[in-house]
DNA sequence: CTATAATAGTTGAACGTTAAACTTTATCGA
DNA sequence: TCGATAAAGTTTAACGTTCAACTATTATAG
């Protein structure tokens, strides 16, 4: 589709990337237990790592999305039972979003499902093309952060 | 998000990939002309790059996405005027979409539009940057392209 | 203090995508 | 030649996302 001889190389650059994140997100929603999607997954991911509370506004920054996203993506976390949502007692604007004990499993059974498929282009590609990759992808996110209206958050 | 100390670097690759994607597509889809989306104007690139007709079968392979999602770009297309849809007279089943002239300047509407986007990127990134990543995300979506049910498509 | 601006969160419309079911037409082996 | 299988295309439902409008609350300038 896109051309390194004809398209100016950026260009061709951000072609395939679109092409890999719908690859990937298919084949990683296809082994989501119970029908949960990427977006899910991710905030989970960030409360087991990064513990804490977090509110919908901090997320949406997180993951780079929409408040209205945001909005739907906790919205059926918590129909779940996978957080809780409280109001932030020092914000009467906010609320605070936890992961729940069945938050924690479900994301375990999200790795386990991950995990063959992570195997799989661990198996195709040595660790150091990946290494090699990130620092510009991380560059370029950043980026494109930037150019953004909402400030972005580091991690 | 996600965190190359804690997750495996795959897994952040393809995080920072899915981010880069959503920014990338938004902003472009912001100053398309008319309201049209990145999978019409790739479409559109796609006949004026390759040029002759193709099926709704072959576009849908060469672009990865599902018979459906094709048949809705293409309609869409269709009803602008920028692409015609005529029957195979060889196979009775399949259709030969075409670009029209005024897909064609659309198509220049947009590369226009695409301009100061990629601009901004090309002064923020040497074009070795993006010259040492292509291979391996060609290399990795053909990975991805192969695990599929489908056959890929070369270009 | 008070009026204005900024922020948090929700909602609804519009749209693209996947997945699955379905119709029609080709292909191919027995 | 016929019957089973594959392929092309459409349609519908479900879902996530953006965007814009809106309410409620907080922050800030005068």
């Amino acid at each position: 589709m896109a051309n390194p001889k004809t398209d100016p190389l950026p260009f061709v650059v951000f072609n395939e990337i679109g092409i890999i994140e719908q690859l990937a997100r298919t084949r990683f929603e296809r082994v989501l237990p119970d029908g949960l999607k990427v977006s899910h997954f991710s905030v989970l991911n960030h409360f087991v790592r990064l513990g804490g509370t977090r509110s919908p506004a901090e997320l949406a920054r997180a993951f780079q999305v929409t408040k209205g996203a945001m909005t739907n993506t906790i919205q059926r976390l918590e129909a779940r039972g996978l957080v809780t949502v409280r109001p932030d007692p020092r914000d009467g604007r906010g609320k605070l979003v936890e992961i729940t004990p069945a938050g924690r499993r479900v994301r375990e059974q999200c790795v386990a499902a991950l995990g063959p498929l992570l195997a799989d282009v661990q198996a195709a590609f040595p660790r150091e093309e990946f290494a090699r990759t990130l620092p510009f992808l991380q560059a370029l996110r950043a980026h494109l952060d930037r150019a953004r209206d909402k400030a972005p958050e580091s991690d």
